[in-house]
DNA sequence: TTGAAAGCGCTAACAA
DNA sequence: TTGTTAGCGCTTTCAA
């Protein structure tokens, strides 16, 4: 923060008044004859006043600063969340502060802490893969400043939470699987530990149950990336208990199965199904195009955002542990039936 | 900013000594005795005390936090130019206030509004394919705020730069696709007004002139999405002018060019060659896989941070009126011979 | 080795 | 209608 900007001490003294009269002409109190404020507003419009957030923030003992912890800003649905995220801010007139995790707990934990000293009015996070502790979120809750999971939530913290419907997601996915022919469905997901990964593993589980279908547990893979899936696949295609269908947890993961798939030639759809989980534009540019369960990430920023909101505002209505469910949406393209 | 977290002078009270002796022990000043300091020092860790970084900034004016405008998160390369950022920030201590343009002047020039409020200690920005003022930018420097441009850079202000090699990017290309064998090569871009646009331009019409080749304007079109390179691609494509090979601007053209040309059937690589720029994972994604100019955006946010880290550490050493230039590198997969 | 006090930019009682 | 003043959390002279 180099040479300083024009304050209203500035104005005052130019202008021959008290810097509260400054302060109001800026603020456009009605207490303040027209010509004095129409004086002020000018010299201050010509010499390019901007007020001092952080002098504002640190008076009203109120921020118009969120904060937001994402595990990855390349991944297609954090970077929309983020862009839903930064809309409603730009609209309302917050500004956002971004740390990534990386999905290291460490870092996690050092953004919070930078959030915390930067008096942050809120936050808004998907929790990293590596956390398994959540003090440092709780550290958040305890100094009353709101806290919205969104994605990656964390059950242990009572606060409000905005999640993909990822149990329906997954049903739906694997039921279509089911109704168009397939038996065989292999599910790729990130680890058990993450709300996730239990709750798809819930959806494909029961679609599975509902049509008398057995679990086979040798179909379940903890894999999550497009590098692992490859070698994974490959070796499920070339075993004895070959799946005919592939469930992934996210559109990389599909593809990279996609890729083995067709390596070792099979037809798809024909012989082997896969439906991913995102919707990236990758998901398009595949060849065949993806069939994939659709997350808004943009509708999961809105929501968290607005959410926020209505925690800041109306913060003496109790709790207001409201969640948000976005719905998920299944896009049939070409590697399913 | 809710419940007003622990501050010195509440620590002060409960240990019964002055402020600025709480402020020297958390500063770890010399002039101080052990017991004292390690009796602040550990009330201190007890309570969960967070240095108020507002008012830290108010009174030694100057901040840690800077400001990062692109125009769109959810575009690859971007996304990686963030966590690049990210990365350094997180490293030397500072945190990135992110704001998104959506390719939209007014958005961009709120933007710059806010951070110049916020008192960002610098600025980090790729402009918007719209604006074509840059009275904007000039006031950050006016104010002696730090601007790097990176990518989409403003020639009209003196500052530093991070750029792409799109000249050297885009010749490497097209010499390519000439040195396999194409001749009527057509090239999709963004508006003319933007500097990637006329420096990519410049290196294909070079390797054209070099390797003597016609330049045919028929063949170039201003053309920068997947949408709308499917109907473009496929008019060009079956017309009298067929090209033989196609370069664009960035992967999800060339994605839409590859669209196009796989629904007319022509073989690929054999009869149309497709080249794109930036190489996000759709390229890979693709069926053949896209052959493209990598243009690293990691690398562009860590050079862009260091270069702003420099300015700030070293205002004193006059002008720095450094850039950089971040190498491409033409990925040779699928869809060129 | 410690404390008192001023001041960063701003707002908001309280006075005038 | 306007000014004076205190104070937000912190650092930093200057004194003690």
């Amino acid at each position: 923060m180099p040479k300083a900007q024009i304050t209203i001490k500035d104005i005052a003294r130019e202008l021959q008044v008290s810097v509260s009269t400054v302060s109001r002409a800026l603020n456009d109190s009605p207490d303040l004859s027209a010509a004095t404020k129409k004086k002020v507003q000018d010299y201050a419009k010509l010499h390019h006043y901007n007020p001092n957030f952080l002098a504002l923030s640190i008076k009203k003992r109120e921020s118009t600063i969120i904060g937001v912890i994402v595990p990855e800003v390349t991944h297609h649905f954090f970077a929309s969340v983020v862009e839903g995220i930064l809309e409603v801010a730009d609209r309302e007139g917050f500004s956002v502060l971004l740390f990534r995790s990386h999905e290291q707990y460490d870092k996690e934990v050092r953004s919070v802490q930078r959030l915390l000293s930067s008096r942050v009015c809120g936050v808004l996070t998907s929790v990293a893969k590596e956390t398994t502790r959540y003090d440092h979120f709780q550290e958040l809750v305890d100094n009353d400043i709101p806290v919205i999971f969104f994605d990656r939530i964390c059950v242990d913290i009572p606060t409000n939470r905005v999640v993909i419907d990822d149990y329906a997601g997954a049903l739906t996915a694997t039921e279509y699987l089911i109704n168009t022919g397939c038996r065989k469905i292999a599910f790729f997901c990130s680890p058990m530990h993450l709300e996730i990964s239990k709750n798809r593993r819930g959806g494909y589980m029961d679609a599975l149950r509902k049509h008398g279908l057995p679990v086979d547990h040798d179909l379940i893979k903890i894999c999550d990336n497009y590098d692992d899936a490859i070698p994974v696949a490959t070796e499920m295609l070339q075993s004895e208990n070959k799946p005919d269908a592939f469930f992934a947890v996210n559109d990389e993961t599909a593809l990279g199965i996609l890729h083995a798939t067709k390596q070792l030639h099979f037809k798809i759809p024909d012989e082997v199904s896969i439906c991913g989980f995102t919707d990236g534009f990758a998901a398009i540019a595949s060849d065949p195009q993806l069939t994939t369960v659709g997350q808004n990430g943009f509708d999961v920023g809105v929501s968290a955002m607005e959410l926020l909101l209505e925690r800041i505002r109306y913060k003496g209505a109790d709790a207001m542990l409201k969640n948000r469910i976005i719905r998920t949406k299944l896009i049939v393209r070409e590697t399913t039936r």
